[in-house]
DNA sequence: CACCAACCATACATTGACGAATGTAAAAAT
DNA sequence: ATTTTTACATTCGTCAATGTATGGTTGGTG
């Protein structure tokens, strides 16, 4: 094959990653070959050896595009005066977390994570759900901490319990959601879900 | 080899649907082999196909051991007296489920459906997964219509939310957990937030 | 303008899992 | 006592997937 550009590279590279993103959702990723990525981006197993290493150097190249943590979406915000509004803080942050998740790229990826993969190779799904789970229960517990300390908590309850009632209900819907996404939008079952339980939390009912 | 006697072969059949736990745990259910399972279980591959037709049918051979529909949880606690606490018998439920899950066959074969498979052959977890969820939701959702004609849930919060609120919260606790359970107990953790979701639902605080 | 390496296709060797076929010895049935 | 069936073990052919090696063309760089 004759080489391309620099650009062309860079793209059929791309061209593999969302085939992969649509095989992997759609057979599993123990069962997709990488023939099959190949054929779905109108190539090879050649590009796809000459990009990546092998099928675990993929996923991971594949997850880099998608990475999300929890700060971040406090931080894109950008509203200063949520500091003395820490359960607002959170309701924004879920928010455009939902809104990130309802873009098929973040979909599909997050979906696979999730529901369509074992351990293979060095990869191992659950460390880094693990991972994802740990950093957001911590900024959730930061914010719940914060808003006790304001008086903004109801009083029989801790910001710990709080916090681990909030991750485990928004865990328990992303994972249902990305199921079956097509039942349901999850901004707005998420964001009723999310209002109502901190409504919950909140002194004055 | 020698004939068993029925009760030994019985005995081999659950040797293997045992091993086949340990080693699906292990390794994931599409990279472990049958040759594997059997080696494990002290056999090799002749007895697997003698006593399954393949491994789709080992894998739903050994789910058929571990099946508990939620109604069935309150059947068993057996008190007449759970239609007017229509919240207690909520709480009673989960605490035998969260019990049950605590030994280690409930345990291993939820987590194996839960997060270490993915689809093969004729068996698809997902859709198996939706099941019981689906399941789990509409009982929650009867009882907690029940507390609300009893006026026992919060004037604000419609019966529907939630049960959808507990659904999640369940689910994602269901999930966190059976991804590392050696972190905490499930018997504690769960009372502790299913205790306390029903105590801000309702009326009285 | 020349030449090397980037970019991808093609061909080949290796691995290992499946499933079927066959072997076999003892338990049940007659 | 003889026959049949059960409960496995062993062997073998097949096929799919991986990884590597090699080839061919051209863009990029000196």
């Amino acid at each position: 094959m004759a080489r391309k550009t620099k650009a062309e590279a860079a793209a059929t590279r791309e061209a593999l990653l969302d085939a992969a993103e649509e095989v992997f959702l759609d057979k599993g990723v123990a069962r997709t070959s990488l023939e099959q990525i190949a054929r779905h981006a109108g190539m090879t197993r050649g590009a796809v050896y000459w990009h990546f290493k092998n099928k675990a150097d993929l996923f991971q190249a594949m997850l880099q595009r998608v990475r999300m943590p929890f700060k971040e979406l406090v931080e894109e915000i950008g509203d200063p005066g949520l500091a003395e509004a820490p359960l607002e803080a959170i309701r924004l942050a879920c928010r455009s977390g939902f809104e990130r998740l309802e873009q098929p790229r973040y979909r599909r990826v997050h979906a696979i994570l999730i529901h369509h993969c074992e351990v293979f190779g060095d990869i191992d799904p659950l460390a880094m759900q693990n991972e994802m789970a740990e950093e957001s229960c911590g900024a959730l517990r930061d914010y719940l901490q914060g808003a006790a300390r304001l008086g903004q908590l109801r009083a029989d309850l801790s910001p710990e319990l709080a916090a681990k009632l909030l991750q485990s209900m928004l865990g328990g819907l992303f994972h249902d959601w990305l199921r079956n996404h097509e039942q349901y939008s999850i901004a707005e079952q998420g964001n009723l879900l999310v209002e109502t339980q901190l409504r919950l939390f909140s002194r004055q009912a």
